[in-house]
DNA sequence: TGAATTGTTTACCACGCGGTCAATAATCCT
DNA sequence: AGGATTATTGACCGCGTGGTAAACAATTCA
């Protein structure tokens, strides 16, 4: 007997398809329909991947699925909208005016761009939706990737040696970089468990925020570590000098 | 007009199926067929997610889709044999003796933890069915994280502590955690770079192991901000002096 | 060599999907 | 009011899916 795929599907509101709307046949204009679809869509999507079913998406909206064909020609052309609300819309030009902000300090600077960026940039819709379109194209993760190397690691690394007395504009080595990149993942993983692996969060609903003073911790770790590392010719093979070791040579 | 969902698929290799075999109807024993569909399974799915076509599958081993279902009963469960293979079966016991090895610096096995669990433990495989399973059920990924917390993540701070000069056994703070969780998370944003998002890879077929001095860096970076930021209470509240700020005060 | 065993396939089913279209009813216009 | 407009729907189509069962053929064994 062949298993039943969607049990009461329709009527079962717990399965992050919303409860239907009763059947009234509200009539709507253009734009706001239209509106009201693209973000059903971004939410529905977010949430079951781009093989979620019309069917459903519409009755989460509380629409029939004949009425997203009115509005979009075809399943491909409404996900490439979400594509486009989604990356094209969210990128935050403030903050490289920020960051650009001569009279700032770096440890600021970076402080508060994370704690914006993992705070209130990286929302579910957005995270799983990147993490969707990794799975499966990389057309929208290469463009984004291609955003955060031309318009924000440089302008990070830029800080960071600013941080460290450095003025020069040279292309960031590989080792300047990964370390970069070791503070930026580390970051993405905080919301990787928030909104990927459901991990850290207080309540479903209103996930705790990710405390400032974490991201500053974060962030001076890093600062620290670059001038350790960079303004110290020694220790660029040489092992640190640990409690350990050190203990052991005072015998 | 519908749109032809799966153009030529049956013949064209280069849609994520493997290329079929010719048709020669092979007779195997019944756990070599079995190893070889579970193993078949992993890899097809690790690609195309858990809602890919059985008869895709199937034809990637060269084999009809209705075998299949003379070795697992249903799709369910041949998905969580596989879940089973890749998550229980993958966890190394001795990076656990490893760590606890006493006459190691903290730094050095630290740095050789996550230069395998990079390089060799985070297989494309493991990355992305634990990713596709984290987007849509939680099950297997909390019982990973569950997995980590118990067994890894004490370890690593008990090294941490070590470094610094501390045998502490006291229950870590969660900003020790958190710092730590920036330094795994960091690693763990290389592998989505790689297998998830397909970037910083040289070529598709051996993409470039993570360099282990690279991995030696920010374990270095870790260490030495754990140590400053832990073992200096005036650096608990207080905003590091930098360079910028150190020349402003100069004037 | 032949029959028995059983791994493997072909043919089939019910269902749900993306997509279409004529019918319908809410709103607007005079 | 009542006709015109059009947003919205129900019914439908072709296809591909997970799943089933009988037919088939590779191997084993007498």
């Amino acid at each position: 007997m062949p298993i039943q795929k969607n049990p009461d599907r329709a009527r079962n509101p717990a399965l992050g398809v919303a409860s239907e709307a009763p059947r009234t046949r509200r009539r709507m204009g253009v734009a706001e329909r239209e509106r009201q679809i693209l973000d059903g869509a971004i939410g529905f999507f977010a949430e079951n991947g781009f093989e979620g079913q019309l069917r459903d998406l519409g009755r989460s909206i509380g629409v029939t699925h004949a009425l997203l064909y009115h509005y979009f020609p075809t399943k491909q052309a409404l996900i490439d909208r979400v594509y486009l609300e989604v990356f094209e819309g969210r990128w935050n030009p403030a903050w490289e005016v920020q960051l650009d902000q001569p009279d700032r300090s770096p440890e600021d600077k970076l402080t508060a761009f994370y704690d914006d960026y993992v705070n209130t940039a990286l929302t579910r819709e957005f995270t799983r939706i990147l993490v969707f379109s990794g799975l499966s194209d990389h057309t929208i993760t290469d463009r984004f990737f291609s955003l955060l190397r031309q318009r924000l690691f440089p302008r990070l690394i830029r800080e960071t040696r600013r941080f460290r007395g450095i003025t020069s504009r040279a292309r960031p080595s590989e080792r300047e970089l990964e370390l970069l990149m070791g503070l930026h993942g580390g970051f993405f993983y905080i919301t990787m468990r928030r909104w990927i692996y459901g991990q850290g969060v207080a309540s479903d609903k209103a996930p705790e925020r990710f405390s400032e003073s974490l991201v500053r911790d974060r962030v001076r770790a890093y600062l620290i570590a670059s001038q350790a590392m960079f303004c110290e010719p020694s220790s660029r093979t040489a092992p640190v000098v640990d409690a350990v070791a050190a203990k052991a040579r005072r015998r």
